[in-house]
DNA sequence: AGCCTCTTGTGAACTGATGCACAAGGTGGC
DNA sequence: GCCACCTTGTGCATCAGTTCACAAGAGGCT
């Protein structure tokens, strides 16, 4: 279930070490959701909440942290090293949250071979390698939309599962690898369609 | 309807002036859906296909374009000049939609007053001001999670309905305003997600 | 102990979206 | 003019996800 990191991060509310609960209501504040969802998400993972008090915050934390697998460090390629990408691999957030970025690509021959953030920019020819030697698991496309399909294709060969898009395009891939998609302008469109029918509306 | 967007994205294959007709099939390849779902996205707009033949795509972008309002044009203001608030600031996908960004806050007094990328910081403060001098209509948030929720009620005492926040953080405000959340790190989770089930159905 | 309050876990109804399947309608070839 | 072919538009069944509502269980107070 997708929302299972919200809980997660909605527990952040709760200092680890001391013993507290949550009840669903609150973990439904807290995640933006409601609390019938979260309890119906909480019982799939086997059943954790005393009846009449709540959920132990720090044992339902574990038992998430357990589901999603958060354990693991996840090693990522970031593809495309222009504003957002350069953004990306600084991202704090990711590395704080086990995703590491430990390489990048650029087809721009005056980045590639240098360092940025920490971060060694390579060509794209060379993602095959970078995912075998580095064990990169997740790919992160940042190209323009001209460039994504290519990158994909080169991400999937070398054996890369998972991948996350930014190109305002459609990515086709076998089915074994997942595609999430974040197109930034496409969400801003979204917003501006509810303000132009809200203006309409307002006008009559 | 939230595909629309992804409709236009679609018809940017086929260039302008020339007369093109488009399939449902094709346009749902286009856009990553299916063909069903686009004729009767498109069917919600009034009928403009012509049966056995397409729809014209000249026409179809026009039709498309009326109904997501794209003629407008909203300002944005960006709050929060971190590594992705200027990837964001200068991302050119956004001004060529429609949506320039005409200004940025941050709350860092060595950031204040300087421009960067053509786009003028001021301070979180003045923000009531900036939202009225330059009509702004929508803000995009990428400040930490700690001062999202003042900074959303910053714009929302402005008058902004519209937010887009990067804060991983849930937000609260009126009604009448309507909040798009993206949280990079959460998306990331959830590719670990199941990255970490896969691993587990194949040591079995 | 008995009662009262609180919150979980879950069956059942509901809702909105999805996909199918096919009639209706338009085009071009003969 | 007729026919074969193609694609739209849509009624209908289906499905997944959400929400409601409530019985069952746990804890605390008197």
């Amino acid at each position: 279930m997708g929302r299972l990191p919200l809980y997660l991060r909605g527990l952040n509310a709760f200092p680890v070490g001391v013993t507290a609960t949550v009840s669903s209501d609150e973990l439904a504040d807290l995640a933006g959701v409601n609390a019938a969802k979260v309890r119906k998400d909480l019982s799939h993972l086997g059943t954790y909440g005393t009846r009449g008090v709540g959920y132990d915050a720090t044992f339902l934390r574990f038992q998430i942290s357990q589901a999603l697998g958060v354990a693991n460090v996840w090693p990522v390629v970031v593809c495309g090293m222009g504003n957002l990408g350069r953004a990306l691999a600084n991202h704090t957030g990711f590395t704080d949250r086990g995703f590491p970025v430990v390489a990048a690509t650029d087809s721009d021959p005056d980045k590639i071979g240098t360092i940025v953030d920490g971060v060694s920019v390579h060509a794209p020819g060379e993602l095959g390698d970078i995912v075998r030697h580095l064990d990169v698991a997740i790919g992160v496309i940042s190209t323009p939309a001209e460039a994504a399909q290519g990158t994909a294709d080169a991400l999937v060969a070398a054996g890369v599962k998972s991948i996350m898009s930014f190109a305002p395009t459609v990515l086709s891939a076998p089915d074994e690898v997942e595609i999430r998609s974040v197109d930034l302008a496409t969400e801003l469109q979204i917003l501006g369609f509810h303000l132009h029918r809200g203006r309409i509306a307002g006008d009559s």
